[in-house]
DNA sequence: CAAACATTTCGATAGATGGCGAATTGTAAG
DNA sequence: CTTACAATTCGCCATCTATCGAAATGTTTG
C-alpha cells in the first residue's frame, strides 16, 4: 500500500506534475528545469527527491550535474510507470503544460546540456 | 490542469483510496463506509465530497440514504475514469484492501443495503 | 407536527506539506 | 589546495488538509 500512496501523493502538485511532463520531452538537467518551473533550487531538488521516491524518476550523475528522466521499465514498477503513462496522457494538451512546452524550448536554447557541461 | 490536479490530490489519501477501491466492488450506502472506514461520520462525507468533486464517484439518493458508486462514462470525464481503472488495478492485492474487502463482506452482512432502506 | 435518524456543513485544531534561505556536500577548474 | 559552482540537506515558517464534534438539513415515521 505505502509505495502506491508514495505515487498518488507524488502526482498531488502541480509543480511535480509540471515537472513529469517536462521529463516527458526528454532528460532534464536540475538547472534547466528550476529555470523552467521558476521556484528556488532546494524547492526544486525536493521535489524531485519525492518524484524519485516515488520511483517516478530517475536520476544520473554526470560530475557536478546531475540529469533526471521519467522512470523506465527496469528502475520503475510496474504501478508507477502506468501511472506516468496516465498523468501524460491527461495533461496533453492542458495550458499549463503547453506553456511549459514552449518555454522548455527557450530554456533548452539558451541553457542546453551542453552549456552545463561546459 | 485544474480538473486533473482535483483528480490526483483526491487519489492522494489512503482513506479515500480505501473508498474507491470498496466501491469497485458496487455501489454502497454512507454507513456502510462509515462502517467499513471507520472514520467519524463528517469525516467520511467530507471525503466523498472531494471523490465528487474530482468526478470520482457519483451518488444517488434514496430517502435519506445516499448511495454511492463509481462514477459511469457519463458522468466522469476520461481522465477520472483512466485514474480509476489505474487505481484499482495499483492497489489489487495489498494488505489493506484485502482486509477491507474481508470486513467489507461482514459490514454488508450486518447492514445490507436493505437494512438500511427500512 | 414532533421525534428519530442519515447525511452534510461548519468551526476548530493538530499535523502534514510546500516554500525559502543558509549551510553542506561533492566535483571541476584555477 | 583553494575557489567556484551544481545540487542537496537542514531549519524554519506559512499554508493546507485530515480529523473531530456540534449544529444544520432533509426525510421518514409515530
Amino acid at each position: 500500500m505505502f509505495d502506491i500512496m508514495a505515487v498518488t501523493k507524488a502526482l498531488a502538485d502541480e509543480n511535480r506534475v509540471r515537472i513529469l511532463a517536462a521529463l516527458g520531452n526528454g532528460e532534464l538537467c536540475v538547472c534547466q528545469l528550476i529555470e523552467l518551473i521558476g521556484l528556488a533550487p532546494s524547492t526544486v531538488s525536493k521535489h524531485l527527491s519525492i518524484l524519485r521516491t516515488a520511483r517516478l524518476i530517475q536520476g544520473r550523475k554526470n560530475g557536478r550535474w546531475m540529469y533526471y528522466r521519467l522512470a523506465d521499465g527496469q528502475a520503475a514498477p510496474r504501478e508507477a510507470r502506468t501511472a506516468l503513462v496516465w498523468l501524460l496522457e491527461a495533461v496533453e494538451g492542458r495550458k499549463t503544460i503547453l506553456d511549459d512546452r514552449r518555454r522548455l524550448a527557450k530554456v533548452i536554447e539558451t541553457m542546453p546540456a551542453e552549456t552545463c557541461r561546459r
